[in-house]
DNA sequence: ATGACTGCAAAGAATTTGCAGCAGA
DNA sequence: TCTGCTGCAAATTCTTTGCAGTCAT
């Protein structure tokens, strides 16, 4: 089974149907060896002005990505940025974080251990923790 | 020496004339006993919609926030929210996130130890470290 | 006096939405 | 066929900016 079926497949059994547009954006980001973090932009950019092809207008590459983050093929990821940045990998993971190059890198959870939190707030409980490790170029 | 001198005093050191709207939003900002996480229309409802006196336009306030950020008084946050936040707190420290509620709550950085990091990328040094607990009412 | 700040309105930027036409089931 | 999706443009929302008048020093 080729790589676009299984991608058709992991639409349609979420609920969404795959459409010209959707298959060709999860394509582009979900087949690839390591994760990925993107914007909409970045997809505008890779996509419509890279192809000869017909592009995908910004409208359905907003719908697409929402689409794509209500149905859990990705997270939302917070930068000191006026875009939304996504994350394709939708695991439980910690962050480097680079702010003078906005560059968020990977770190996978066994890498990390809290070994001391308090106790959470009357009436919440702990779902789960994110480390976000602010790195910067070493002098 | 009053509370309000005291603000005119920080405001001066750290290079920014003490305006009555900066004074106003200082004091609104700053009197309190705990740290305190708001965003722009925060301060206009409380300001603006509260007082029978002369309103502080928004425009002013955005510069104010930004001057406030700019001169290290205020520390920018990111939430799952459009809009920007603030936190008071410009030490580091961790912070509790509900959100279901969109509420954040402060935890002292002695609060949590984490014992296990991975190296930083190449050519990149550690400057610190911030861990989020994600929180949910308890069912 | 002079340079910084305020406030208004207009501009900007990212994202969402209304709706007609199109496509997947 | 019949919803759901796409794509365009218009609308929204948050934030910034230009500029004339005002205020702090």
């Amino acid at each position: 089974m080729s790589k676009t079926n299984d991608i058709i497949n992991t639409l349609r059994s979420s609920g969404l149907r795959p459409t010209k547009q959707r298959i060709k954006i999860a394509e582009y980001l979900f087949n690839r060896e390591s994760t990925f973090h993107f914007n909409v932009e970045t997809i505008d950019k890779e996509i419509n002005l890279k192809s000869g092809e017909e592009n995908i207008s910004l409208a359905t590459i907003y719908n697409t990505v929402n689409a794509f983050k209500d149905h859990g093929h990705l997270k939302e990821v917070k930068l000191n940025n006026d875009k939304t940045f996504y994350d394709t990998n939708t695991n439980l993971h910690h962050h480097f974080y680079d702010k003078e190059e906005n560059i968020l890198t990977d770190v996978p959870a066994t890498d990390v251990h809290v070994s001391k939190i308090p106790s959470a707030p009357i009436g919440k409980k702990v779902d789960d923790i994110e480390v976000t490790i602010n790195v910067s170029r070493k002098k």
